[in-house]
DNA sequence: ATAGTTGCAAAACCTTTGCAAACGG
DNA sequence: CCGTTTGCAAAGGTTTTGCAACTAT
């Protein structure tokens, strides 16, 4: 019984990095597989300790590191000057930054993706990575109440 | 005779921050209208240099800082750690990064804006900035040819 | 056995800040 | 004039690195 493409195992996870399985990095692998949100560093570290203390701040900063390049962890940064981390293997999808709160929601639109790759290839190129952040504010109660718009969200 | 939008003058851009004309802001501002590119903070005083060698670091960060809190310039972290700024008076566009040459690419779709704004709607938010950034490398010569794929591009 | 990995502490890197002197309006 | 702005140098926050000991394969 193999994993179909989520590397839901973390020893899983480091192997496909080609990385040897060492206690420090199978914490670190749990606690990406683990999140729900898109933990910097600091917070992967934090996490990673709690199943096991050793793990230290270089090994931490060192696998995420190695992770990111191989292509298995995304990285972002929506905040100024830290870098947020999260799993490959999900399906693709943007986020909706919520400026007040902080609140990372996450979206899909198979209608954006299309017209990436259009204006890409219009261009000569071929999209290897992208990132799309929506930075909002809650609305006002809005007047003109187009409920179906959800319609666009999720083809994935 | 007054600039209808763009403060293509140094001097009303720092007025419009609210700033006082100084000789180092005006070296600062000068490079940020002249700038074709997205210099970083560390480009942005060496240019400004060439104007006013008595510019420091901490002026150049700290007139960065305010013109972006102002929404005068905008900022993005193509690379990982390192701010970019570019005046926000120029028509809004995104970004197609070669990730072989480092070259950056502006490009709108009026399309995508569209989309953006009914997906944030729909979640009951309203955009208050955005970003979205492709990277991509030159594609192979291209077998399919879809050559009317510009049209979408320049609706802005 | 041995190449890869570790923690530690120091360094590197980008950005911010305290302060007294200098300056703009 | 008076509040703002300056340069300097030091501090801050995040990430990287050199090294000797340790460990997965």
């Amino acid at each position: 019984m193999n994993k179909p493409f989520q590397s839901s195992d973390g020893d899983d996870l480091l192997r496909d990095a080609g990385l040897r399985v060492t206690r420090q990095r199978q914490a670190i692998a749990q606690v990406l597989i683990e999140a729900e949100d898109h933990p910097n560093a600091e917070q992967v570290l934090a996490r990673a300790r709690e199943h096991d203390e050793s793990v230290s701040q270089a090994t931490a900063y060192r696998t995420l590191s190695v992770l990111s390049e191989k292509g298995l962890l995304h990285t972002h940064t929506f905040d100024k000057n830290v870098m947020r981390f999260e799993l490959a293997d999900r399906p693709h999808h943007d986020h909706l930054i919520d400026v007040e709160t902080g609140e990372i929601r996450e979206f899909v639109s198979a209608e954006i993706e299309r017209l990436q790759r259009k204006i890409a290839k219009a261009y000569g190129y071929e999209i290897v990575a992208h990132r799309l952040e929506l930075f909002c504010r809650k609305a006002a109660p809005d007047e003109t109440e187009e409920r179906q718009d959800t319609a666009d969200l999720s083809e994935s």
